[in-house]
DNA sequence: CAGAAGACCTGCCTGC
DNA sequence: TGCAGGCAGGTCTTCT
């Protein structure tokens, strides 16, 4: 399951061998995978073709390539991408066998020593790709990791700033999550809040569970209520496990397959909460529950994440 | 408007 | 063996 860390390690090899290049040809062989482009695939493919991609930027978990069009001197759209449960973005020579589940394949104008194809697979076609217009973000920041322009494709207009985005500050995120829109105090319960998307983004289910036990909070806590104490807690976790994903999931990578498998070190290695129901705490040995939350799952210690804290007693 | 629920998908696993 | 059903889950749409 990519989540942040593994769509970071994807951006960074595309930015390292797809950039400056051009489209040489494009070929959807199943047209869901493109299903949220406008125009349907034939226009997709049609737009598509003799584009030169000039960056790889990232945005929690949507991926974007502004393109610059034939004529075109800058990007004014971008080749965006999500990777959704199941997506793969690989590298790999155009004489390599098709994989199972390739979905939409992209020729790459000649460059020494790299592949000719960027292959998109995705077995449960949760992702996809699309083409859209570039609009300015609005607070005159780059767009995101890799992006140097204040621009984002419309279709990630409505995503919040990344989890490792700079912007966030222990005040700034306290008040994104105890507040909504209007200023009124959020009622939800944290861990949707920091599923939301348009809240912060790239926290996906493992991780959010992951942070609220290392934050010892419990997934239902009603968002309004965190102290300000207890979300900078949760802010640093959320970084935390990110962080240390990336270090472990991004060594391993070779150049000529840009991966993401789902398989970083970190899934194996470090999970404290996600998975692990009937297994033992780490802090403090009580076994781990899964309990229905969103139509899935959620994991949490029955000890260290109660529903309400313990009163202090003063005597 | 905030929040909840269902739809979209395939492959793997379990139970009958 | 075969089949049904549960589970995985990010985002988009629809409903309250």
């Amino acid at each position: 399951m990519p989540e942040l860390p593994e769509a970071e390690v994807v951006r960074r090899g595309l930015d390292a061998w797809v950039r400056g290049r051009t489209v040489t040809g494009v070929e959807v062989l199943d047209a869901r995978s493109v299903r949220r482009h406008d125009g349907g695939a034939a226009d997709f493919t049609s737009r598509l073709a003799g584009a030169r991609v000039t960056a790889v930027a990232r945005r929690g978990k949507f991926m974007w390539m502004p393109i610059a069009r034939p004529g075109e001197t800058m990007p004014s759209s971008a080749l965006v991408a999500h990777l959704g449960m199941s997506g793969q973005l690989l590298l790999q020579d155009h004489e390599l066998p098709d994989p199972r589940h390739l979905r939409v394949r992209i020729g790459l104008s000649e460059a020494a020593g790299m592949p000719a194809e960027l292959r998109f697979v995705d077995q449960r076609i949760f992702g996809g790709l699309r083409l859209d217009p570039l609009i300015s973000t609005g607070d005159g920041l780059p767009g995101g990791f890799g992006a140097e322009d204040p621009l984002i494709p419309v279709s990630a207009h409505h995503i919040a700033r990344d989890v490792l985005d700079p912007v966030w500050t222990p005040r700034g995120f306290h008040r994104a999550v105890t507040q909504s829109a209007g200023g009124r105090p959020r009622m939800t319960g944290i861990k949707r809040a920091i599923l939301d998307q348009g809240l912060i983004s790239g926290v996906g289910n493992i991780y959010a569970d992951e942070a609220l036990w290392h934050a010892r909070l419990h997934y239902e806590k009603p968002a309004h209520t965190l102290r300000p104490k207890q979300s900078e807690d949760l802010l640093e976790a959320l970084i935390e496990v990110m962080e240390r994903s990336l270090e472990e999931g991004g060594t391993s990578f070779d150049s000529l397959y840009v991966n993401v498998n789902g398989e970083s070190g970190y899934f194996s290695r470090s999970l404290q909460a996600y998975g692990r129901a009937g297994q033992a705490c780490g802090r403090c040995g009580r076994l781990i529950v899964r309990e229905p939350f969103m139509g899935r799952s959620s994991y949490r210690c029955p000890h260290c994440q109660r529903r309400r804290r313990l009163q202090r007693s003063h005597s």
